[in-house]
RNA sequence: GGCGGCGUACCCAAGUGGCUAAGGGAGAGGUCUGCAAAACCUUUAUGCAGCGGUUCAAAUCCGCUCGCCGCCUCCA
């Protein structure tokens, strides 16, 4: 299995510390507001690799952390006039919310900075022993210029970014670069005792902190969003290796941006979706598979019209199961041999894992990863079409669908069934329709059909298609769908 | 200014040295159907931003040019 690392800048071979243990730590969000569609995307990228490598047989411990205390949050608690503990609290019941949506699992651990106030006093006591923070004011810095490896994730001179710093200068900092281990707390605001007095700790050191308890000193995979990479992904390795004196994570992986009319999704801009906003007018699984469809470094661009075309090609997913479901409801002819068709699919068939899996062992491509489920979805729909019959042909379709799932399980898509699935759409599409009404149209139009009284079936056919209801007449029944695209 | 990335059909998107450039959406034509829908078939890139180079061989490597974006400040 390759991944790519940030750190080194190629695609490497994964080999884990612990031969058959993969130990993760994804930096998660701040509780400070609702989620964006790029958090979710960050969330879905990270849920996919932990899914996939417990697939291929690791055990996988993934720890996703809250930052429950930062200058957000407490300013936030002052606009909704709430504490600061409360903002935390109501926004990490919205990120379950969103995340149960959209079928991003539970962490192993999911750490709260707040509940690991003693490591983060202990690591910052240690960094100060060993030369490498300094206190000032009550507050600790680290000092960048003690460690001899700062910039070599996000692959930075130190003095060109001191020459190019738009950071304010703070005096009290030795170099412009230095960045806050612990924060003297004004008054009124959330604090904890330490050595240097009342105070909370910086934003970095609660990851490093976390990490290390929950995973170790060094452990195998560290990811988060591209814009962590700098400072917040080079602040954690500065200080944990000056810290534990190893190597800390050994894979970085970042997930690209979404952006909207090509610019970057972020909230200072304005331009972003809620996911709630886009869950309104959209299924979850669209838009997990939407995200999906692109390899996880690129960036997306994120449109109703994208989302479309996703909701478009999980319809086909379902109607092919329509098909096959239909299939086994025909009676087993007894042919016990192939059919010439057979032969040519079960080929696929066969083949059909090992590039599913060749495509996810190279750095997760979900999106080739898809190309190949959908063309077995083809190749499926070509065998229906040849009218298979035999014993040996139910036990193709019936791999079909179990190979189908199988991979739909790793991308967590492709899990219901196509009744739930039109019945989801028929809500979000907010059809004026309920589940009882559609067969009692579709019994008055068959009955119009028998006497072959066309107008009037036609009629009911259309009627429903005009509330996004699709009919189609099968041998011995009609069935109904939700209009798609 | 420094560092990094991207530019593949009408749209989205895989592919990073070698069979006819995946897959999805959209359009056109066809098969099937009472009519449809779904599905399938055919079709839409002798070409991968442009130019030049390396090579027996390049979308893929190198150089230059053009365009777009990201990071360098909190940010998934």
């Amino acid at each position: 299995m390759k991944i790519y690392n940030t750190l080194t800048g190629r695609k490497e071979e994964f080999v884990p510390l612990i031969p058959n243990k993969v130990k993760i730590y994804a930096c998660g969000v701040t509780v400070y507001d609702h989620c964006h569609i790029g958090h979710a995307r960050s969330a879905i990228v990270f849920d996919v690799i932990r899914r996939y490598m417990r697939y291929k047989g690791f055990d996988v411990k993934y720890v996703r952390n809250f930052t429950d205390i930062d200058d957000k949050i407490i300013n936030r608690a002052k606009q909704e006039g709430i504490t600061w503990d409360a903002v935390a609290k109501k926004y990490t019941a919205e990120y379950y919310k969103d995340m149960d949506r959209l079928g991003v699992g539970r962490a192993d651990v999911e750490p709260k900075a707040t509940e690991h106030i003693e490591e983060i006093i202990g690591i910052i006591k240690g960094l100060i022993e060993k030369g490498y923070a300094y206190e000032v004011d009550s507050s600790v810095y680290f000092s960048v210029a003690k460690f001899p490896g700062y910039g070599k994730l996000s692959k930075r001179d130190m003095e060109e970014m001191t020459a190019g710093a738009r950071v304010e200068v703070d005096e009290r900092k030795k170099n412009p670069l230095d960045f806050a281990l612990w924060k003297k707390s004004k008054e009124g605001e959330p604090s904890w005792e330490s050595p240097w007095g009342l105070g909370r700790p910086g934003w970095h050191i609660e990851c490093s902190a976390m990490s290390i308890k929950h995973l170790g000193e060094s452990f195998d995979i560290h990811g988060g969003g591209a814009d962590l990479l700098f400072p917040h992904h080079e602040n954690e390795i500065a200080q944990s290796e000056a810290f534990t004196g190893r190597p800390f994570a050994r894979y970085w992986v970042h997930n690209g941006f979404i952006t909207i009319d090509k610019e970057k999704m972020s909230k200072s801009l304005g331009n972003f979706f809620t996911i709630k906003e886009v869950l309104d007018k959209f299924d979850p699984e669209v838009v997990r598979f939407f995200l999906l469809s692109t390899h996880y470094r690129s960036p997306v661009e994120f449109s109703d019209e994208q989302l479309r075309e996703a909701e478009s090609s999980i319809d086909r997913y379902y109607s092919t199961i329509v098909r096959i479901n239909d299939f086994f409801e025909k009676e087993d002819s007894g042919k016990e041999e192939f059919s010439n068709a057979g032969e040519i699919f079960e080929g696929l068939l066969l083949s059909f894992q090992e590039k599913f899996k060749e495509a996810m062992d190279d750095d997760f491509n979900t999106a080739l990863a898809l190309g190949h489920i959908f063309e077995l979805i083809r190749e499926a729909n070509r065998f229906l079409d040849n009218k298979p019959s035999g014993s040996k042909d139910r036990e193709l379709l019936l791999k079909t669908k179990e190979l189908l799932r199988e991979t739909g399980i790793i991308l967590n898509i492709f899990g219901r069934t196509p009744y739930e699935w039109y019945l989801s759409l028929m809500k979000i599409r907010k059809i004026g329709l309920s589940e009882k009404d559609i067969p009692e149209k579709i019994r008055e139009r068959q009955a119009a059909r028998q006497r072959k009284d066309w107008h009037t079936a036609d009629a009911i056919r259309k009627e429903l298609e005009e509330k996004g209801i699709i009919l189609e007449d099968k041998k011995d029944r009609t069935d109904w769908k939700v209009k798609v695209g």
